[in-house]
RNA sequence: GACCCUAUGGUCAAGUGGUUAAGACAUCGCCCUUUCAAGGCGGUAACGGGGGUUCGAAUCCCCCUAGGGUCACCA
């Protein structure tokens, strides 16, 4: 095993400011988002993300990135490139790690091997860590053995005690030896931790855990342990999954000297079905809610009222008032189910409460995968993205919605609706008040949402029946749908000539195939 | 199985010994209306169970139950 990398300075410095009142040393406070990449970000990692990057601004502290790679197995480059482009698109930034660095670096856990080595040695020499030599399959085969017979699954310690030449004896078969902690066999370990209190955990039960594996990595207790206090962090907010984890590090804090740092244990956020995210239960990836359509704000904003409630009753809440609100003192300790309903929801009123312009460029990429527009649309295409999604968004919960929403301002070959068509287009005498709105819409000058409301309303009048059944029709005709903005904005958008065009279509498809369409439902009543 | 955490409507969630037990999403109804949304108004719906403590428990304690988590050379 080698260690190439040679980091800076790792001091284990506290910053301290003097507050300026008083004299009161405040330690500033350092957090992490520490994700191992086995995968993208879902958003139980971009939730605990959020509360370490909300508490840093909230204190006007530092927020740090560290990648937790030490898994060789699972860790990819393409997860580290997907889990960094989520954060960055939430708009969670670091104040260090990778990308940007920082004094504590490197932020990378595979480049900093030689300090659990270092720190495991130690461990060693004070008698608080030993090598074992027990082989997985023998562990495998004991742990079988144990639970058949109703015992606890735990390291025997069997090589605890090994002398020099034992250990060289078990080295000299081809064991590669795994570095054990030496964990204590009686007393207690006690967690505080800022949102469940004070957590006792008994020694007896715990058994010695692995520091560094045969291959020369640390696992994650270690590292995370080592790391922590090499990078200064102040607070440990993790999700709750860790807190069993906690009495073996605070063993290591303790063992290695190390002042324990203060613990968050966030809620976990769970699918629908009460049990752990995972790929059945849908989107569950910050990527994937993108692709489908949600906006950062919305995301942003459901994951803070996941586990945390502001004092106030208002939920939708800009950034910066969460920032502004943000403690740990409001976080709630049961697990959430995350609800897509609600994320919807506040999704679309940030879809339509949003600047118009930043909701054009985030749908742009939406139309374009629909083929509404080409990869360099044009000036026009742009005019007519933005006036058709000004008509629309209202209406529209994801994106992905509003791209189909607008799709037959861009589309001529749409087709009717078949609800639509049976309601609106088989009535009696509808092909005839059709053409006569076409004759009345070829006359109207300018062409705009009032002058053409004007005429179909004395149309209307004039033939005697209500605007709804011109209206109807009409939508329908024009857009192939029941449901849109409303229907004067829609066809003065649309052009007067692309209305003429379609109403003539309307009038043809009824004419030409609705008789047969009338023929079999008679034959289905008769 | 052992250990740990948790427990308020379908979901999120306020509440920290005395409240008609907030609010939001969802759902249902009404209004508005050319449709659909949005918006407005209103409705249905909760303290898991059992023991204590107390003049008084959603709030404190115990037990049970349920859910979740951890018990790896995964993190």
């Amino acid at each position: 095993m080698q260690f190439p990398v040679t980091y800076g300075i790792l001091k284990p410095v506290t910053s301290l400011l003097a507050k300026a009142t008083g004299g009161i040393a405040v330690e500033k406070v350092r957090v992490r988002f520490a994700p191992s990449p086995t995968g993208k970000l879902h958003i139980g990692g971009a939730r605990t993300a959020l509360f370490n990057w909300l508490f840093a601004r909230h204190t006007g502290g530092t927020f740090v990135l560290r990648i937790e790679d030490t898994d060789l197995e699972r860790s990819t480059q393409a997860s580290v490139e997907q889990i960094i482009a989520s954060l960055k698109w939430l708009g969670l930034d670091w104040d260090e790690g990778p990308e940007i660095g920082g004094e504590y670096g490197p932020y990378f856990q595979s480049q900093r091997l030689h300090l659990y080595e270092d720190k495991a040695q130690e461990l060693i020499e004070k008698g608080r860590a030993y090598l074992c030599y027990c082989t997985p399959e023998e562990l495998d085969a004991k742990r079988e053995e144990a639970r058949r017979a109703g015992r606890p699954p735990r390291y025997d310690g069997r090589c605890r005690n090994l002398s020099e030449e034992e250990c060289a004896k078990l080295a000299a078969e081809g064991r590669q030896p795994v570095i054990r902690f030496k964990v204590p066999e009686t007393g207690e370990t006690v967690v505080e931790d800022l949102i469940r209190g004070r957590v006792v955990f008994q020694n007896s039960l715990l058994d010695d855990f692995v520091l560094i594996k045969s291959n020369g990595m640390p696992t994650y207790n270690f590292a995370c342990v080592v790391d922590d206090h090499a990078m200064g962090l102040t607070h440990i907010i993790r999700a709750e999954e860790h807190l069993s984890n906690t009495p073996r590090q605070v063993l290591l804090y303790q063992a290695l000297g190390y002042e324990i740092p203060k613990f968050a244990h966030v809620p976990m956020i769970l699918a629908p079905d009460r049990s752990k995210l995972s790929k059945r239960h849908g989107a569950t990836s910050v990527e994937e809610f993108r692709e489908q359509g949600y906006l950062k704000e919305a995301i942003i904003n459901y994951l803070a009222l996941l586990g945390w409630s502001p004092e106030g009753t208002e939920e939708i809440l800009p950034l910066e008032q969460i920032v502004k609100e943000f403690s740990l003192e409001r976080i709630s300790k049961n697990a959430a189910i995350y609800d897509v309903k609600k994320m919807t929801w506040i999704n679309g009123h940030y879809l339509r409460e949003l600047p118009l312009e930043r909701i054009v460029t985030e749908a742009l990429p939406f139309l374009k995968k629909a083929g509404l527009i080409g990869e360099e649309p044009t000036e026009e295409e742009l005019r007519l993205a933005t006036d058709s999604i000004a008509l629309t968004r209202d209406r529209a919960k994801t994106l992905v919605e509003l791209a189909d929403g607008v799709s037959y301002f861009f589309k001529d070959d749409f087709t009717y609706d078949e609800k639509g068509v049976q309601k609106h287009f088989a009535p009696e005498g509808t092909a005839e008040r059709l053409r006569e709105a076409q004759k009345r819409l070829a006359e109207v000058e300018p062409f705009n949402a009032e002058t053409i409301e004007t005429a179909y309303r004395n149309l209307a009048a004039e033939l005697g029946v209500k605007a709804a059944e011109l209206i109807h029709p009409t939508r329908l005709a024009v857009s192939g749908r029941t449901i849109g903005p409303g229907l004067f904005e829609l066809m003065a958008l649309l052009g007067k000539e692309k209305c003429l065009e379609r109403l003539d279509r309307a009038v043809r498809y009824i004419e030409a195939g609705l008789p047969a369409l009338r023929q079999a439902e008679g034959a289905l009543q008769g």
